[in-house]
DNA sequence: TCCATAATAGGAACACGTTTCACTTCTTCG
DNA sequence: CGAAGAAGTGAAACGTGTTCCTATTATGGA
């Protein structure tokens, strides 16, 4: 434990350990990136990632846990590279559908990684709670902030609105995952959700 | 429709064929029922169905198949329920939200079931894409005719706020059908979702 | 009725997530 | 340092979705 102070969230352990799990994410990623939800084969993630089977298991107790858990350290990257950006939209509808539709043009640039995060995220169930948790709390933090640059207290009202936003951007995605529908649409179904929800 | 034409999503096929494909549904919705997605085993729904496996997947290509055309079975019946059913509230919101707690208390009376059949929904991708649109127009026009009762033509806006608060239903239904959230929950958020999207 | 063809039965075999186990290599601490 | 326990290795084995194959049975037209 080299430095001060840890979060909740974080994992403690020894540097050798932090590294087989970072070499253990990378790996998944980059198959996710490759091939999508099938390629992810946990075999294949202990091969590239040079760790044994029962050591992959031993760091992620199923396949939906490895993929959930990348996809926290994806949201993770996202939600910083958003804070330092400036919004340009002059109302929160249209700041929020910006940050929206950069987001989604960064997973929709890697289809099939989106493919692999996203399945996972809805197959995931109540085992996996602290992951998706976090997850949520990046989504809603993002919506709320475009909301309301500046502010960090939020009431009620912003934060249903803020979920309501992140269930149709979860629902559209999954239509666009599974091939239901094109990006354009998914593009135009969370435009619209978000004009009706914050058009006052 | 009993025997002059077929709608395209019927198949043909004599009557063997008609009665094969009932029971392996009936079974499905059996075992799903008895313990939900993981209890819809193949083998044991062939068993169940006394039709050999390779006949199963003869009539349904995948687990994914046969369960998302299951849905559709069902939903065809709660349709069908709700348009003989004179609704109480005295507001689109009001009316909304009373048809969809109406679906969701049937759906949370029989958990496994609703399980099965919303984590195969939320599972399939474009290869099902027709039994998919079908479960979808079901739930469109059920939120629509309660928007505006007697009519039968809706314009883009209330076609657009029905498409949200069906992505918001099934967004709550994974919550509640991953044990992210309880049934309470479910409710509350879907009624918080209805009263920003129909509060003029 | 009889034959060609399709449909079904029955079951082996394969793929991949997951579990298990015996053995080896670290790590830690007295 | 040396020993005990934790962590990692490598491989076998199991369960379930899916595929494949051969023999048998229905079906429908000449």
């Amino acid at each position: 434990m080299s430095t001060a102070h840890s979060l909740a969230t974080e994992e403690l352990g020894s540097s050798a350990q932090r590294e087989r799990r970072k070499r253990i994410l990378d790996a998944t990623i980059d198959l996710a990136s490759q091939g999508g939800f099938d390629a992810v084969q946990m075999r294949a993630v202990a091969d590239q990632a040079e760790v044994a089977l029962g050591t992959l298991y031993r760091y992620f107790p199923s396949k939906i846990h490895l993929l959930v858990s990348a996809l926290g350290r994806e949201f993770e990257k996202t939600e910083s590279a958003l804070r330092e950006r400036q919004l340009t939209g002059q109302t929160p509808a249209e700041r929020v559908i910006e940050v929206l539709k950069l987001t989604s043009r960064g997973l929709q640039g890697d289809p099939h990684l989106t493919e692999a995060l996203t399945r996972a995220f809805m197959f995931a169930d109540s085992s996996v709670q602290t992951e998706i948790n976090q997850v949520g709390m990046y989504m809603t933090s993002m919506v709320t902030r475009a909301m309301h640059p500046g502010r960090t207290e939020f009431d009620d009202q912003d934060v249903a609105i803020a979920r309501v936003i992140g269930d149709v951007w979860l629902s559209a995605l999954m239509g666009w995952v599974t091939g239901r529908s094109t990006a354009a649409e998914t593009g135009q179904q969370i435009e619209v959700a978000v004009k009706l929800l914050l058009r006052d």
